[in-house]
DNA sequence: ACTTTATTTAACAATACGGTAAATTAATTG
DNA sequence: CAATTAATTTACCGTATTGTTAAATAAAGT
């Protein structure tokens, strides 16, 4: 996913309406008017949340006669789970980090001069300490 | 996390600059002055970034002399990753995204030209397997 | 005390966002 | 064709966001 794909699907994710339709089209497929039910926003407004989220391929809109058939399109879903899980390492309990790390030693012992030893440090596993001069 | 705090991690998500900040800050702590180097925008900017960042709680700021040192708060983006996978049902069922296709197929014979069948493909309709630990 | 370094705040412009009301498009039905 | 239903587009408004430069604040070094 590129760096426009995930702030349009960032952005329409930011916000409790958008949000709700889309738990909305988890139940089912929805009209733009069944959509719009149960906010208290007008239909125009609705109109633009979806405008955005089918910007961002949240949804996909099927034109049925005079309705728009609102489908949830979960592989963006997906690939903005994927965005966020490469962090994963960070939130992962101190063991799991504990673990990383020591598999990053054994890795930088193989390699030659490893100048980068930035990948993961001790000091993430602990209060952080400064090596600046105070 | 609750709707508020959604908004604002959603949000802060939504843009390219927040994002290469947190990249960097998985990397280690770092100053602000250290975060802004590789921007083209000014100091302020990043700075107001930061505080977006930093009210999203996807950042945490340590005062140390002159200094705010930046650490990831990488909970925040589990609890961000934890919303989205609510969904991963409707990216991992296989018979989900047959019937989409069929579906797909279906609507494509009714419209004459239909140029566009990139929707649903055979490709995706593999069983996705998650590689999540946590 | 004065200067340097690091960062934030203030003030301002451009632009984006979310909402409404009114007009418009599109398809269905009498 | 006129009327109805469904949804979108347009025009407009107030507010929020992002960026800039200049000034203010804070701590450290000299």
């Amino acid at each position: 996913m590129n760096d426009n794909q995930l702030d349009m699907t960032f952005n329409a994710l930011a916000d409790p309406t958008r949000r709700a339709i889309l738990a909305r089209l988890a139940q089912g497929v929805a009209s733009v008017g069944e959509l719009a039910a149960p906010f208290e926003v007008s239909l125009p407004a609705i109109s633009r949340h979806l405008k955005v989220l089918e910007g961002a391929n949240l949804i996909r809109r099927e034109t049925d006669a005079q309705w728009r058939r609102c489908h949830l399109e979960a592989q963006t879903l997906k690939q903005a789970s994927d965005w966020i899980f490469q962090y994963h390492e960070f939130w992962e309990d101190r063991f799991d980090a504990f673990s990383d790390y020591l598999d990053e030693l054994k890795n930088n012992e193989t390699k030659s001069g490893g100048a980068s030893a930035k990948e993961t440090k001790m000091e993430n596993l602990q209060p952080q300490t400064d090596k600046r001069k105070t």
